[in-house]
RNA sequence: GUGGCUUUAGCUCAGUUGGUUAGAGCAGCGGUUUGUGGUUCCGCAGGUCGUGGGUUCGACCCCCAUAAGCCACCCCA
């Protein structure tokens, strides 16, 4: 034999494995938002982990490229190497030919990819709900991983409001079905477009844009500073803080912000948003603060959060639940003119943490199988098997415990895998052909059981 | 990219001002007990104390370097 190097078990950084207790919960989730997706006529599609390079970078910015996972090309990786460029030692020039691929940043780009790529094998409006993993090398931290799941719907090709309408439905249905209070904020992209206007600051719309998205988080005192620092003056912050701040309940009715085309387009939407939905989702509250950091939103924008008025949510604080608005132009950099896009997107990790904290996952997802046969003997265990596919056969989940082992590891093993009833198999049994059906839970035993008895009971 | 904290058994963590052979609980394995139920008790196995230097008669402990992980910024989900 030869030596065997022991390798410390470990994962690498801001990755998880998740316990069958935990994947069970996870797909509760997932679950419960696939149905609500399928209803409303959205239709799952799958991309592959690993898209070219020149798919993914320059959408997300400069950040967002040092963010991407890039993949070594297989073979000798070097040899398309220009030999001055190997020499310049240049890791930032030297990547377009060493790293062809990549894995995706989110499911949005590969989205718009996906759309013009087979445009003419796709129903428009196309309706569609993606769920898949989405890698980023960021530094991770509580809540924030490299690898992690996200959760996307959305209509590209149709400009009708009735799709935001939609959208809000499903948010709120969502959230009703998993059982946590939230409120869905929404605004309009262009109430801080016209906001921006009012205030004549057009040359500081992504920083203003950046800090009215911080507002929940950072002091006023602290986000003025910081406008005062970039260069506006005390009269255009407190003009900021009026609007966003003071008057945020009502911004998207304020004369001067309707003054503006961009506000009074706002307004129609908004109005006729709030019209359709009418008082059929009284947690869908306009929030003049929101604006969230993406830049290629245009229209309505959604963000969710925990419900700070509910009982039910004592205290837990906790980031945005989900999020999402209208963007134009999205498949604009693959070719394709003309698609209006609007998706939401739900954050699974923090679902999770907030369904856990708030003991919302059923019982019953983590349940094992109904039954568990117990061979007395290890010449039982053939015995046991048959009598386990009979039941299996009339769709109850069952399984037996091979192996001679002391009774004390059964009774472990049905603890930890929530198994509801036992049958305990021996001599007796085979001969009589007659069991004993015993609760787990509550210890009820039922003797002199045939086959067929014990079927119909479990059934 | 910036800063803080941490690193001892598979996991969670003790470890005295620096002193011989590094400990516990959980998980694993074996036995024991329980008048057919998760119990009790006992034992076994498992560690180059993240790594590399240094100080010292002597380092898990002090110093330097380095790595990884976590946490907070930036940014984001």
């Amino acid at each position: 034999m030869s030596e065997i190097k022991k390798i410390k078990p470990a994962l690498s950084k801001g990755t998880r494995d998740f316990l069958p207790v935990e994947v069970a919960k996870r797909n509760y989730i997932f679950d419960t938002i696939k149905s609500v997706f399928r209803k409303y006529g959205f239709e799952e599609i799958e991309t592959p982990a690993i898209e070219r390079m020149e798919t993914l970078t320059g959408k997300y910015g400069e950040e967002g490229d040092k963010l991407l996972f890039k993949i070594l090309n297989s073979g000798d990786f070097l040899k398309d190497v220009p030999k001055e460029e190997l020499a310049a030692a240049n890791s930032q020039s030297t990547l377009k030919y060493i790293a062809e691929k990549g894995l995706r940043y989110d499911l949005t780009v590969p989205l718009a990819r996906y759309v013009v790529q087979h445009q003419e094998n796709l129903a428009f409006p196309f309706k569609r709900f993606h769920i898949g993993p989405v890698w980023r090398a960021d530094r991770p931290q509580k809540g924030r991983y490299q690898e992690f799941y996200q959760c996307d719907a959305d209509i590209i090709g149709s400009t009708s409001l009735l799709n935001e309408v939609e959208l809000s439905m499903i948010y709120a249905e969502v959230f009703k079905a998993l059982g946590i209070d939230v409120l869905i904020h929404f605004n309009h992209r262009k109430v801080i477009e016209s906001l921006i206007a009012v205030i004549d600051k057009p040359g500081f719309s992504e920083l203003i844009v950046s800090c009215i998205d911080k507002l929940d988080k950072v002091e006023w005192d602290k986000i003025e500073s910081e406008l005062h620092a970039a260069g506006l003056i005390k009269s255009e912050t407190d003009a900021l803080y009026n609007s966003i701040i003071v008057k945020a309940d009502t911004l998207w009715c304020e004369e001067d912000i309707r003054a503006n085309a961009a506000g009074e387009e706002a307004h129609k939407d908004i109005s006729v948003l709030l019209k359709v939905i009418g008082s059929s989702i009284p947690n869908l509250v306009y929030n003049g603060r929101l604006a969230r950091g993406l830049n290629y939103y245009t229209g309505i924008i959604w963000e969710i959060v925990l419900d700070k008025s509910s009982v039910a949510n004592n205290n837990i604080s906790m980031g945005s639940l989900g999020g999402g608005g209208r963007y134009d132009n999205l498949t604009e950099m693959f070719g394709a003119k003309n698609m209006s896009g609007v998706g939401i997107s739900f954050g699974i990790e923090r679902i999770y943490d907030v369904m856990e904290e708030l003991n919302l996952f059923p019982a019953t997802i983590s349940q094992g199988v109904k039954v568990l046969f117990i061979p007395r003997e290890e010449e039982m265990e053939e015995f046991a098997f048959q009598q386990a596919h009979a039941l299996r056969c009339d769709g109850i989940a069952a399984e037996v415990y091979l192996g001679n082992v002391k009774k004390q590891k059964h009774f472990k093993y049905i603890g930890d895998k929530h198994i509801a009833y036992f049958v305990e198999v021996g001599g007796d049994e085979k001969a009589s052909g007659k069991f004993r059906l015993r609760n787990v839970q509550t210890r009820d035993t039922q003797s002199d059981l045939t086959l067929k008895q014990l079927i119909q009971l479990l059934q």
